[in-house]
DNA sequence: ATAGTTTCTGAAAACGTTATCATTTCCGCT
DNA sequence: AGCGGAAATGATAACGTTTTCAGAAACTAT
């Protein structure tokens, strides 16, 4: 029933190490041989026992890829640079969903750790002091996709979050905004957190606008604290005349939308927003999403190339943040105002 | 550096299959060694080398899970009931995005037999006859979810698409709608394809209302499709005064809904849309799409219980399909007409 | 006290590969 | 003819576990 090597070389009339030769350097054998061994091969249907490989290569087979929330828009595109790339390096992927759970997130290092990961991929969530403790025991290193360690300790791959903010702020002040709302994520996160809020105040000063406390709103990234923000920002508006809002994430921004047509009034015609993120849905709501779109395929791709670096040479080559381009994506939630001449 | 099980024995001053027995069956080795052997875990952080475990063992420790396109919105919660029940079976889950390709399909299962895949969830693409072969060869079992295989003869977790659709169009017909156009997905794709149409016309029938071609529009399932699929309905409103579109994805729904908006007439005030999927997003857009939800997480669990039965056995169980329990929510995209006394 | 039984532990084999080493065969050369 | 070396193949060990199996020690019952 099971063919294994043996098979393989009883059917085929050789040695185990022959068969064994023919699938990993084929120029070692006799042409007549290998083939005599490759027809056995595709008549078995043999496929090499991988634990076998595995163990006896002494080599790494799998990393671990650990992700706060399944759900979040913009990580299929994250795991298609992953993934393709560890399957060139000749790795297996593990994805480890931690539900937006930290007690998840802290058992799933050593879920990945027992299922043979040689490395984690840590995406998005905020990355304490602690956790490079706890991986450091496990003996597996880490990089980061799209965010930072509070030490900078650990290489990372990221876009730049205070220029990709400033831009965006600044694109609403070059058509004309003067009265900017900003949806920031919570200050404790860092990158998109206090990086982006930071974007969006050098902008404003950049261009010597006023900053108050009126303007600003805070929100955990999802929907619901959009809405939730969006609704403070909207109590204040009497003082404030807000034209546009920038907001942290796309979902937070799609909140914001909804609720500013719940408060009877029109995005982008009465409100511009700007998004970050550029999931999917920023193109398939109405109005379509302005954001801040960031290259996720190739930093997945990074990622997984630093991890093989790091796991082949024993040691983390360049623990610092590598910033990749982000680009702006304009839609249709941006209205341009005309010139004010007052 | 590396420590192995070899390590830990040396450590606690017993034999390797001392250890082994600590770990495995606690109560066939006396308390005193066995705390001295968990305290040597403990200091030298020791985890077991799954790829020996795998060898020396013989049972399954992996699951692959393919999935047509990873950006589908109602993927994370399939993988949350496939992940976590796979888990508790011991086994670990590799998943394969094919990327809407159905090349990468057929590469797809190969690749999951190199890593280690005992068995294989294939997800909501449809399952032609020449994938069974593929896989018979491959000898490895699949269980469907989401969807049905073309010969019915592949265990299958999906919802009953036909009652299901029925029950949509019965839901819009109950509140007042009497000219409802669909938005129907390609014929050739079982389950969603054709028993979704299939539920519209029996509700139709069961209500006595007339059928009409011109209130039928396919599309493949995303968004632009829906978008084409409702320009074409809108081209005949003018025969038809539809009030209301079923639409066999949330996906199209959007798309339609966006359609709509495009055409300057209002969700649900000119137009009810009802979708199918219930997608994360259906809940963030404007107006809240009303929609047929699928019970996700059951389906990845019952599809892991049905794959590991499949394993363990050796032979299929049942290869009959099993429907699970679908349910509408009701949101906001759907409008209730006074009733028409004509 | 001794035989029988239970409780605990270690030695050895096995899982399917690949790498090292040794052996055989064959070729070209003097 | 004899010899050095290349080319091709096979025997064997090793990777880290778990599972027999057997043996030692400690009881229990006579």
């Amino acid at each position: 029933m099971k063919v294994t090597i043996k098979t393989v070389a009883a059917h085929a009339g050789v040695s185990i190490p022959t068969v064994s030769r023919v699938l990993n350097s084929p120029d070692l054998v006799n042409p007549e041989t290998r083939i005599k061994v490759l027809d056995a091969v595709a008549a078995l249907d043999y496929y090499p026992n991988g634990h076998a490989r595995g163990l006896r290569l002494q080599h790494a087979t799998a990393v671990g890829v650990m992700v706060p929330k399944l759900d979040d828009f913009f990580f299929s595109r994250l795991y298609r640079g992953i993934y393709d790339t560890a399957l060139k390096h000749g790795l297996t992927v593990l994805l480890y969903d931690a539900q937006s759970d930290p007690q998840r997130i802290v058992g799933g290092f050593s879920t990945l750790k027992r299922q043979q990961s040689s490395g984690i991929i840590f995406c998005s969530a905020t990355f304490p002091a602690h956790y490079s403790t706890l991986t450091a025991r496990l003996g597996i290193p880490v990089v980061l996709a799209l965010t930072e360690s509070e030490q900078h300790d650990i290489p990372a791959f990221k876009v730049d979050d205070v220029r990709a903010a400033f831009d965006a702020v600044a694109y609403l002040i070059t058509r004309g905004h003067r009265s900017i709302g900003v949806i920031a994520g919570p200050l404790r996160d860092p990158g998109a957190g206090p990086e982006r809020f930071q974007g969006y105040k050098l902008a404003l000063s950049h261009y010597q606008l006023p900053f108050s406390d009126e303007h600003v709103a805070f929100g955990a990234f999802r929907y619901e604290h959009g809405y939730a923000a969006m609704t403070e920002l909207l109590l204040h508006r009497a003082n404030t005349h807000i034209t546009a809002v920038f907001a942290a994430s796309d979902e937070m921004a799609i909140g914001a939308m909804r609720c500013i047509h719940d408060h009877g009034l029109q995005v982008p015609d009465d409100i511009s927003v700007i998004g970050y993120d550029d999931v999917v849905l920023a193109n398939m709501i109405t109005p379509k999403l302005t954001t801040i779109a960031q290259p996720l395929e190739e930093i997945g791709r990074m990622a997984v190339h630093s991890l093989v670096a790091a796991i082949s040479e024993g040691q983390l080559p360049d623990s610092k943040t590598h910033y990749m381009a982000h680009s702006l994506v304009p839609r249709e939630s941006v209205k341009s105002l005309p010139y004010d001449t007052s």
